[in-house]
DNA sequence: CGTTTCGTTGAAGAGTGTCAAGGCCAGTGG
DNA sequence: CCACTGGCCTTGACACTCTTCAACGAAACG
């Protein structure tokens, strides 16, 4: 294997101001980077982690695509996120010292392994790191919080194009267009994580498509108006205030 | 006001061990006392704290029943979680300093204040605390998992039965009967929690109640028979597995 | 004691789920 | 190169759960 071989730096990863040491004079930042040593390829389809697994790093997404899942007591398993490149993937395992989902590759992936112990040691003398790393798991709180405003209150139509909107935004927050991108789960995945079945989403998507606020072609995905997809979210119910 | 004459001391805290100084010595014990100086006391429906208030403070429920609500973009509002004696609230303020949620007495209500930064200081020096910190966050998320997990994948009834099973839980580990207790959320408060209309969450529980699986008399609830309440849970596709 | 909030129940309707059939595409092996 | 296979997606028809609307009764509150 050529993982030893990987240069890790995260002085050069393009993604160092989405990623951990956000914040970071660059002294600390050099030493982050020795702690963050090694990278962990998965291919797609494989899995970083499974539910029930030991607890030991936190994932950085270096680049790819993952989802997270978690399996209810009747064997039906749920969807509760995705993650792609920057992003902070295995916070739930802090709890417990044992994961409570499984993390899966939806493309062929690679990841960098903070190892818990480590970063927790090093962020005791780094109050900045200690700081970024709180946030972080708070930022995830409220996160979670718009998925059950999601899954709670908004009707089919309403979630996917929350869904989109959501998408959009973080690939233009990574340098890619915000109109145009491939959707690398299918779609049983994103009825699983919107809470709805395959086929209303197909439904949703052709709708989207013949009102014209979407081109849809497989797993390409265009956004033709924003806009008028936003105003969907609201619309509900536009009762008047009494 | 009497609040300041209160003796705070966690010692005396019949709460100690569900609650924020789990797992220090006697000697960092009296030192978080300090800390946590002061109480606050909500009157029912007057509200801890609201969306874009500013973050100083966790808070640690003395008494008491709060709800948290989140409104989306529409003005419609949702019911992101309940607390009790013992559980931490506000950790939704860390990642942007500002809260981002509604917190609301369901009954008059006491709080013991945690100053943040305070407490950020303290845990610097302090590892297991620190370590609790960064635990009860990822519980939280853990629980929203859960929440998701309700959200998207069960229907009417099995919403209620798991929402009634994680009442009885909770109120047992703080010693209180698991099997009769006190709602103190209103239908409407239970639905927008589960993602249905009161009228919903009514039907379901008169059809439980009809079922010989709980008995209900107005907010008060005995629980009859927990198991077939459990084995609700996992029934809504008893599918062979092939 | 009136007023308001909250809860229950019924009937009708909308929104999704379910089931089923067929199309498209990539990968595989003949 | 083509047929075959399996996974993924789309679309239609129908069933069912849940919501909506409405009326009424009960409890809580000033």
């Amino acid at each position: 294997m050529n993982l030893a071989n990987l240069r890790v730096a995260c002085s050069n990863c393009n993604l160092r101001e989405l990623c951990l040491p956000v914040g970071l004079s660059s002294d600390e930042f050099s030493r982050v980077e020795q702690i963050v040593a090694t990278r962990r390829r998965i291919h797609r389809g494989d899995s970083l982690f499974r539910a029930g697994d030991r607890f030991d790093s936190l994932y950085a997404v270096r680049l790819g695509f993952l989802k997270s899942t978690l399996m209810s007591s009747d064997g039906h398993d749920q969807v509760t996120g995705f993650h792609m490149a920057g992003e902070l993937v295995g916070l739930d395992g802090i709890s417990s010292d044992s994961h409570t989902c499984d993390v899966t590759a939806l493309e062929d992936t690679e990841v960098c392994v903070i190892p818990y112990e480590r970063i927790e040691e090093f962020a005791a003398t780094l109050p900045a790191l200690q700081n970024h790393l709180r946030k972080v798991m708070s930022r995830e709180i409220v996160r979670e919080h718009g998925v059950m405003l999601l899954l709670g209150s908004m009707r089919a139509e309403e979630r996917l194009a929350a869904f989109l909107l959501n998408l959009s935004q973080r690939f233009e927050a990574r340098g890619y267009s915000r109109s145009e991108f491939v959707l690398r789960m299918t779609r049983a995945e994103i009825g699983s994580f919107l809470g709805l079945k395959l086929e209303t989403v197909s439904r949703a998507l052709s709708h989207f498509a013949q009102e014209h606020l979407i081109e849809v072609d497989q797993k390409h995905v265009r956004i033709l108006d924003a806009d008028r997809l936003r105003a969907l979210l609201g619309s509900s119910a536009p009762k008047p205030e009494r």
